[in-house]
DNA sequence: AGTGTGCATCGGTGAAAGTCCGATGAAATA
DNA sequence: TATTTCATCGGACTTTCACCGATGCACACT
């Protein structure tokens, strides 16, 4: 028999996919979590040898989840499940030590194969996700390991939406100076605009959208 | 019988729901959509009284079919679902003839609910969104509801790092008429920078993160 | 001790973008 | 018809920015 956890904000979706694998033999949905907390709360005495993990959840997100169960329980296998397709995620929940990543426009079918996978023991990878995977070097990478520490720190701050003006206050200097770390920091970056290098902050993992709001 | 047809296009969850929904008694999810066109398509030989819409399609979203569905055949049913809960969208789908508007957050149960009402010839709200409606409207409506058609259109474009300048290659207009525009929404909106106006979009459900990368 | 080299800090200057004021015509509304 | 709302811009003025450079400082290397 095997016990499965689903995290995943969406109650609706979240039955419907308990309701779905749980028709599977053998299988059973035992453990149901709606929010970051509840999810990590749980783990501490879970009973369940799977778990389905969505990427987005309002406060945290699946990553992190992946990251609390890998510490404190390797032995559970981790399926990410995610509307999103990006690179990163993806590369992210791979190497945070996810067996397989599915996509939300995959047929249902996916979800299952994926999980037989992980039951013998082998990774999976949805078709979808594999090409766009494949395809999509991840560009990004390296961008910001050549920024400076004084760069790091006003990079955040821009990305963040700060005036120019505003960050010269809050990092005590003057406004232009500011402008000159921010030209070299667009040049590194390979950036023009301040959206640009939120975008970039968030493809990075250096923001959230809970910093945003 | 209930023939149902659903419009949604992540196959995982549109087959999830399937699923869900066919295990009730008399009903049957006879059509599934998985994209805007194959929807509009469809419509025109359909064999079913009821139709389940995701608000966020990948081209047109929700509100569209809704749109042409009640235009071409105003006696089919439509239940409207949705991750957000926001003013505007659920306004905009009351006002077009949704005869329900569930948030993928509410539990399953309440879809099959708000289709019995359907059936039974009234409408359904769930509480969730019963309760971010009232709460959301007074403030969000004094905040975006006031903007003018125009306002709005360059209201997302500028929420998603656009340029005045590219904006107005984007719509046909000077720069000068755009940064117009601009100084009004600044003042409708009480914001002062193209940050906070992606902030708000963001808070008020009109901008969702893939948006952003 | 001398010589780089990278980093953080700013100034000058001209171009660009911005704000604030108002004006126009078109369309909707009373 | 009179009034209001919209969308569209222009002119004058102010602010911000990009691009050039300069300075001081710390640290490493010969």
């Amino acid at each position: 028999m095997l016990n499965i956890a689903i995290v995943e904000d969406h109650a609706m979706v979240r039955q419907s996919f308990a309701n779905l694998l749980s028709q599977e033999s053998g299988w059973c949905v035992k453990e149901q979590y709606g929010c970051f907390d509840s999810a990590i709360e749980g783990i501490g005495s879970t009973e369940c040898s799977l778990f389905l993990l969505d990427i987005s959840l309002p406060e945290g997100n699946g990553l992190d989840v992946l990251a609390h169960l890998q510490k404190h329980r390797p032995d559970i296998k981790v399926a990410m499940l995610s509307m999103y397709e990006h690179f990163y995620y993806v590369s992210r929940a791979i190497e945070a030590g996810a067996m397989a990543y599915v996509s939300k426009r995959s047929a249902a079918q996916e979800l299952i194969l994926a999980i037989h996978c992980i039951q013998k023991g082998t990774n999976y990878l949805s078709p979808e996700i594999a090409n766009h995977f494949a395809f999509t070097k991840n560009k990004d990478e390296g961008k910001l390991g050549h920024l400076t520490p004084r760069e790091r720190e006003i990079f955040a701050l821009l990305a963040l939406g700060k005036s120019p003006k505003r960050i010269a206050q809050l990092t005590n200097t003057m406004p232009k100076t500011v402008l000159t770390h921010r030209t070299n920091i667009f040049r590194k970056t390979r950036t023009k605009t301040q959206f640009e290098l939120l975008q970039l902050g968030l493809k990075q993992g250096l923001l959230q959208l809970s910093d945003l709001i």
